[in-house]
DNA sequence: GAATACATGTAAAATGTTACATGATTTT
DNA sequence: AAAATCATGTAACATTTTACATGTATTC
């Protein structure tokens, strides 16, 4: 549903084609929003269908052609409607591993401590790349003065993710605190 | 995908219809997973077809019949398998919130403060759920002492709710500062 | 020589949401 | 009298994932 948003307000910045506008998404918005390359493809093609964006072929010497896709007025638009219609909802979560844990009282601790261990390398993995690659990219991005705007909110982003992972890593920290106490 | 663990979860406690397990749902896990009711029934009548779990019709005097899940051995063990194999990624998140600030800068900072405060709002209201309903919920279904354990894995799971929302808050509360920023 | 990156896509399956349909009972 | 709850479900649609398919160029 707000995939479509998502490309258009990377193609309001600049022309891209699918293959880029994934790279673009995998390094900036993956800790909030992500989708598949095929996903990707499909959904420009039905965007182009419904007037809100342009394509044309682009040949390459040494590459396969790539199909950029250009944004037009009607998908302006329709991005800033949905940007200044203000967000009266929130996000229902899925995390696997809690429902996994609602129902582990049945399994051994052990096993439940070796998968909140491993969840807890997969997280401090995050948090390290947010607070490296991330930045990096952010300020990348945001170098010239007529970025300072995007760029703060980009870094508002990032921060969340940041706070996300480290209330994980407490959250697993102290989870496993609790189901250590029943080896005794 | 994981939707039919968790249903098997709760018919392992007990027989359930499906409008049972959604009630179950929307008071235990809806932290960190929910369904649509029409998806519980047509994930049941799948579940059925393969062998996971058998219904029976119930009839009631003054309400319609109710088509009555339990679980067999097939869904014990497929259960169990499930609980026992460690998960080794990451669940990616979509936070709808997050997209939209991401592409903000073109929109007025006022109603980007909208935005972020009726947020605050519904997360404050989401926080309070969690540190009394919720945990009302928990310690009544955790009274009996041979479900201790249970008791405790479903507060780590509560607990998540409450650090994540205290977190989303206090994430919150800076970007409003930020964006605060720009109005002078 | 093998693997990865570049680049594009289609097809099928799985998952999830919205709308429709029914009808009794209970509450406002 | 109207709305909400109890209880069941189907159909259509939208979204997302997985697998398949192709072929070049670069890196290890």
């Amino acid at each position: 549903m707000s995939l479509k948003y998502a490309l258009l307000g990377f193609l309001n910045y600049q022309s891209c084609s699918g293959y880029d506008l994934k790279q673009l998404m995998d390094v900036s918005t993956s800790n909030f929003w992500h989708a598949k390359q095929s996903q990707i493809y499909t959904t420009l093609k039905k965007m182009e269908k419904d007037g809100l964006i342009l394509s044309h072929v682009q040949s390459q010497e040494s590459h396969p052609d790539r199909r950029v896709y250009q944004i037009v007025e009607a998908g302006k638009a329709y991005l800033g409607e949905w940007l200044a219609q203000p967000l009266i909802t929130i996000e229902a979560r899925k995390e696997t591993l809690l429902l996994k844990l609602f129902f582990s009282a049945q399994i051994s601790p052990q096993k439940i401590l070796t998968e909140l261990r491993i969840q807890r390398n997969l997280h401090q993995a995050n948090l390290d790349k947010y607070q490296t690659t991330t930045k990096d990219v952010i300020s990348q991005f945001s170098a010239s003065p007529d970025m300072a705007d995007d760029g703060q909110l980009w870094e508002a982003t990032r921060r969340f993710g940041e706070l996300y992972e480290e209330m994980f890593i407490c959250w697993l920290d102290e989870t496993i605190e609790v189901v250590k106490g029943w080896e005794v």
